[in-house]
RNA sequence: GCCCUCAUCGUCUAGAGGCCCAGGACGUCAGCCUUUCAAGCUGAAGAUCAGGGGUUCGAAUCCCCUUGAGGGCACCA
């Protein structure tokens, strides 16, 4: 239920293009949308690209393709904050005349020795509030020497700021532990704070769900809001993510980009699945949750307050678990384009969909990943098996008679008729017992023979696909490489 | 240093006073199935509910303290 009834829900993901998406940025993308498409409110896309320094050539870009692999699609925008500064410099402004805001002229070395002196006093880091009051004419004099000046929002230096969050309940701040921050920087771009809160308010953002690292600056907006006569939005800030140290999710901890997940073949659903139980569940015992039960039964009330630890193995796990209930169809849709990329590059392309489709339901079900695929099968695909040799003659048989056997073997295999799993597994079965060979080193030669594997799909299904005529050549191949004269 | 938040198996979590000497999932181990590898099935190990005080007939659940962890304190978001 919306917190505030009547007002319909429109919420917001307001990333900034500083980097590529994280798996923390698309996770509170992903409550966003949740939240949204469960109330049948809008889910908003906004840039807030207000720090030209740090701005990152295709961030956006990369961003928006991310949310829409993973399916979150939004119903309003891309904005971009960049395009709106003179809202932002009029609301500066209006707090200005409103006794809100002042001017403020410090520069940077300054700010810098304040710091610096607080740390040595075991002082908060803050501004001084050292252009507070300045005078009429002392502002005359900085302006004439040309010094651009920063707009500061003026805090309260008693009381405090109260408000309540959605997941973790109320949190109060004391005013005086905080300083006057800034609102406009002195190229005129807004901060994160003065964009932020006027853009949720022109954009009527009803909730603003968010990571946990902006709960100790809610306060400030919250002030803001105030000091405009604004009505804020509900606020639910979200547990984070965290790295296996358990700290903030940043690039030393690995493939934390969600395009790395994509090319690594995770399939959305599984992705989305995953990351909404990262912080959320529906019970004591429900994993596996369709995009739609997703959506049905998201709530902020079942989201929890601890961070979490992102466990790659468990992703595994659940991408496997999408990947089998894939139907084949989509499965080889899927798969083929990680094929075309990861066979080795003797294989010709492009690829034999027929043969292709013959293929993949041997490694529906031992695949994790997509990416996987191509080095489960790439001995279907390559005219030259390169293998260890090791693996000859297996384990329990020696040279001479793994020789005999195959020569057996090749010979009882010319006759078969038809090339199919049946027979072949007729046949040598057959074959095995009257050799009173075990199945198991019997089918174990002839699988690394006629594939250079030890671990592959079902024997049979295997030749069958190969064809008699590369199943026989394998086997042949082999025999010479075990022979005394080679 | 100051402020805020959080605290249940290795990890993700269930639990909103008695149903819990704590349930599920991943992972681990063992067994079954089996031509290998997977998948599947069965079972096991794994949490003195961070520690200490209260409140209560009764606490993982409520309160306080301690400790630990994380986040924030920028002309970054």
């Amino acid at each position: 239920m919306p917190a505030i009834p009547n007002r319909p829900v429109r919420v917001r993901f307001a990333p900034s293009p500083t980097g590529y998406p994280h798996l923390g940025n698309i996770r509170t993308a992903l409550f966003n949308w949740l939240f949204a498409r469960h109330h049948r409110g809008k889910f908003i896309l906004r840039v807030e690209d207000t720090d030209v320094t740090r701005k990152v050539e295709g961030a956006i870009e990369t961003m928006m393709d991310s949310l829409l692999w993973l399916g979150l699609d939004w119903d309003e925008g891309p904005y971009f904050q960049s395009q709106r500064l003179s809202l932002y410099q009029e609301t500066a402004s209006r707090l200005i005349e409103t006794g809100h805001a002042y001017l403020c002229y410090c520069s940077l070395e300054r700010l810098e020795a304040v710091r610096q002196e607080q740390m040595k006093q075991k002082q908060p880091p803050g501004y001084d509030g050292h252009c507070r009051n300045l005078t009429q004419r002392e502002r005359a004099e900085m302006e004439a020497k040309g010094i651009k000046p920063v707009v500061r929002f003026k805090m309260p230096l008693e009381g405090e700021t109260t408000f309540h969050d959605l997941i973790r309940g109320q949190i109060t701040f004391r005013n005086e532990t905080m300083s006057d921050f800034i609102l406009l920087k002195s190229d005129g771009y807004p901060t994160y704070h003065l964009a932020n809160i006027v853009d949720d308010h022109l954009m009527d953002i009803s909730h603003v769900l968010r990571a946990d690292e902006w709960v100790s600056s809610t306060p400030r907006h919250i002030l803001l809001y105030q000091a405009l006569n604004w009505q804020p939005p509900q606020f639910a800030h979200l547990p984070m993510i965290l790295g296996t140290d358990k700290a903030k999710l940043s690039k030393r901890h690995g493939a934390t980009a969600i395009n790395e997940y994509q090319e690594e073949g995770y399939l959305p659903d599984a992705m989305v699945n995953f990351l909404t139980l990262l912080g959320w569940s529906l019970d004591d015992h429900t994993e596996l949750l369709s995009r739609d039960e997703l959506i049905q039964h998201f709530s902020l009330e079942r989201v929890s307050r601890t961070g979490a630890v992102f466990n790659k193995v468990k992703l595994e796990w659940m991408n496997g678990v999408y990947l089998r209930k894939l139907n084949p169809e989509e499965y080889v849709e899927r798969a083929t384009p990680f094929l075309e990329r990861g066979l080795p590059p003797s294989v010709r392309r492009p690829l034999d969909l027929t043969y292709v489709n013959r293929i993949m339901p041997l490694v529906q079900e031992r695949a994790k990943t997509l990416a996987e695929i191509p080095q489960l099968t790439d001995f279907f695909f390559m005219d030259e098996l390169s293998y260890d040799t090791e693996i000859l003659p297996g384990k329990g048989l020696d040279t001479t008679t793994a020789t005999r056997i195959l020569e057996v073997a090749l010979q009882e295999l010319e006759t078969v008729e038809p090339w199919d799993s049946q027979s072949l597994e007729s046949t040598l079965r057959q074959l095995s017992a009257g050799l009173s060979l075990s199945t198991g080193k019997f089918f174990g030669l002839l699988r690394t023979s006629v594939t250079g594997r030890t671990a592959t799909p079902p024997l049979f299904q295997t030749m069958a696909i190969l064809g008699k005529e590369t199943s026989l050549r394998r086997l042949r191949a082999v025999l010479q490489k075990l022979s005394p004269s080679q």
